[in-house]
DNA sequence: AGCACA
C-alpha cells in the first residue's frame, strides 16, 4: 500500500489542523516571532522552527482547531500577507495534528554555542580567530575545540544565552572574514547551534582550550614547546617557542620607561625574578624573567599590544626571548635581580648578559626617545643623592592601591625608587591589564583598556562578515 | 515558497 498517495504533498485545500506549516521564513526565524504571529487567534502551545533543508519553514500549533482555522481563515482573506520582519510568511494547515518535539539541545537557547567550522582548512582556524570573532558580541568565557565526526568543532561559552543568540544569529552560515585567516587558508563557514552545556571545564590554557577568565591557569603542556615543536600563531606564522623570559620592546616611549613600571606591570601576572633593559634599534628593550613559562605565555598574552600608559603612549610589544635565565650581574637602573637582594648596587652601566650572546648591549646610556619630558634617571638622582623610599607593598605608595606580586620584601629598600618619582607621569595614569579578575589579591591599579580587542588586531566588524 | 529525529 502506497499511503504517500492517500495524502498528496501540495493541495489546495489540507483538511484543518491544528498544526500550521509556514514557509518562506526569514532565515533562523526565532520561536518568540511564531509566538507573535500566532499570538491574535489564539494560543500557541508549541512551535517549531528552521525546519527544511533551508531552515526557513516552520510549524505553529494552537491549543484548539478553531483557533488554527481563524488564522488561516483570517490571511486567507487579508489584503496584508502574514509576515515576519517585513517578509511574506505563507502558511496551511499541516498534514500533521500535532507539533512533534524532539527539541534537542541544539534548539534550548543557553549560553554556549556548538560552532562546526566548515571548509577544507577549518582545523587551520585558531583558537585565536575564533575568540576575535565571537567577542565581537560581548565577553568570551571559555572556548573549547575538537574534532568529531561532524568535523572541527568548538563550544564558545558566553555569559548568558542572550549574548550567545546574537552571535549565533549573526554569524551561524557566515564565513571568518578573509583578513582574519592566513593567506593560504580558504573559506571557513560557521555552523552554529546551541549546546547543551552551561560551563565549560577547561582545565589548561592550550591551543584547544581557554579560559579567559582565569589568566592563572597554567598552561598546558602541550601548549608548551616541550619538544622543540613551535606552536602556529594568529596569522599562521611560526612564533617563536615559549620562554619564561619575555623581550618587550617599547613603542612610542613618549614618557619615559623605569624598571620600576615594567616590574610594577610584569609583576601582575607572577613573580618576576629578573629585568634587564637595553637600548636597541633607537629605541628601548627589555628582558623579563619570570619563574616558569606558563606565567610567562600568560603575561605575554595579556600585554602584547598593551599601551602601559593612556593615549597610546609607550606600547608594548612581546616576544619570547631564547633565554631562560638571565645573568644580572649588577642591580642599577636598567637591570635588576630580585632574587638576590644583596649584590652590588652601581650606578652607572647595565649590565646584562644572558646565557646566550646579547647583540649590540654595549650602548651609551642615553634616553633616545622622543622629546623626553623629564630628565633622565641618573641626572635626577644624582641631582638628589638620596633614593626616594620604599613604597609600603600596598598601600602609601606613589601606585595607590597597587598591590605588588612579587616579593619586594626582599629587595634592598634603597633600590626602590619609584615613590612619586617625578620621572613618571602622575601616579594612576598606569593602563593595566583588565583580565585579572577580583579576588585574585594582585593588583587593583585603574583599569582603562580593554584587553579583548588588542590594539595590534585589525578591529573586527560582525557586519562585515560575508 | 511546499511538511520536521538529521
Amino acid at each position: 500500500m502506497a499511503s504517500v498517495s492517500s495524502q498528496p504533498q501540495f493541495r489546495y485545500t489540507q483538511p484543518p489542523s491544528k498544526v500550521l506549516h509556514l514557509r518562506n521564513l526569514p532565515w533562523e526565524c526565532t520561536e518568540e516571532e511564531l509566538i507573535e504571529l500566532g499570538k491574535p487567534f489564539g494560543k500557541v502551545v508549541n512551535t517549531k522552527c528552521n525546519v527544511g533543508a533551508n531552515r526557513n519553514q516552520a510549524f505553529i500549533e494552537f491549543a484548539d482547531l478553531n483557533q488554527a482555522i481563524a488564522m488561516i481563515s483570517y490571511y486567507a482573506s487579508s489584503s496584508e500577507p502574514a509576515q515576519v520582519r517585513g517578509k511574506t510568511v505563507y502558511l496551511q494547515y499541516s498534514n500533521r495534528q500535532e507539533i512533534v518535539n524532539n527539541k534537542t539541545a541544539a534548539d534550548v537557547a543557553g549560553n554556549v554555542l556548538l560552532v562546526t567550522i566548515e571548509g577544507a582548512d577549518a582545523r587551520l582556524v585558531s583558537i585565536d580567530v575564533l575568540h576575535l570573532v565571537f567577542s565581537a558580541f560581548g565577553f568570551v568565557h571559555k572556548i573549547t575545540t575538537f574534532e568529531k565526526t561532524a568535523g572541527f568543532q568548538a563550544l564558545v561559552q558566553f555569559s548568558d544565552a542572550e549574548t550567545a543568540t546574537s552571535a549565533k544569529n549573526a554569524l551561524d552560515g557566515r564565513s571568518i572574514p578573509r583578513y582574519l585567516l592566513p593567506d593560504h587558508v580558504g573559506p571557513c563557514t560557521l555552523r552554529i547551534t546551541y549546546s547543551g552545556h552551561t560551563d565549560l571545564s577547561v582545565k589548561f590554557q592550550s591551543h584547544r582550550s581557554r579560559d579567559y577568565t582565569n589568566p592563572y591557569l597554567p598552561v598546558a603542556p602541550s601548549a608548551i614547546d616541550g619538544s622543540g615543536q613551535f606552536t602556529v600563531g594568529l596569522d599562521g606564522k611560526k612564533l617563536e617557542p615559549e620562554s619564561n623570559v619575555l623581550l618587550a620592546s617599547i613603542e612610542n616611549m613618549q614618557y619615559a620607561v623605569t624598571l620600576d613600571v615594567l616590574h610594577m606591570v610584569f609583576s601582575a601576572f607572577g613573580t618576576v625574578q629578573k629585568i634587564a633593559m637595553f637600548d636597541k634599534n633607537g629605541g628601548v628593550q627589555a628582558l623579563i624573567q619570570y619563574p616558569d613559562v606558563a606565567t610567562g605565555v600568560v603575561a605575554k598574552e595579556a600585554l602584547e599590544g598593551h599601551c602601559i600608559y593612556d593615549g597610546g603612549f609607550c606600547k608594548l610589544h612581546i616576544s619570547y626571548s631564547r633565554h631562560t635565565d638571565l645573568s644580572i650581574k649588577v642591580n642599577n637602573d636598567r637591570s635588576r635581580d630580585y632574587t638576590i637582594p644583596n649584590i652590588p648596587m652601581v650606578n652607572t652601566q647595565p649590565s646584562i648578559l644572558g646565557q646566550q650572546p646579547v647583540p649590540s648591549m654595549t650602548t651609551p646610556p642615553s634616553h633616545q626617545y622622543t622629546g623626553p619630558q623629564y630628565p633622565p634617571a641618573e641626572q635626577l638622582q644624582q641631582q638628589q643623592g638620596v633614593m626616594p623610599p620604599q613604597p609600603s607593598g600596598g598601600s602609601g605608595s606613589g601606585w595607590g592601591s597597587t598591590v605588588l606580586a612579587g616579593p619586594p620584601q626582599s629587595m634592598p629598600s634603597q633600590m626602590m625608587h619609584s615613590h612619586h618619582h617625578p620621572y613618571m607621569p602622575p601616579p594612576g595614569t598606569v593602563t593595566m591589564p583588565s583580565q585579572i579578575g577580583p579576588g585574585t589579591g594582585m593588583m587593583q591599579l585603574p583599569i582603562q583598556s580593554s584587553l579583548q580587542a588588542p590594539q595590534t588586531v585589525t578591529p573586527y566588524r560582525p557586519d562585515h562578515m560575508q
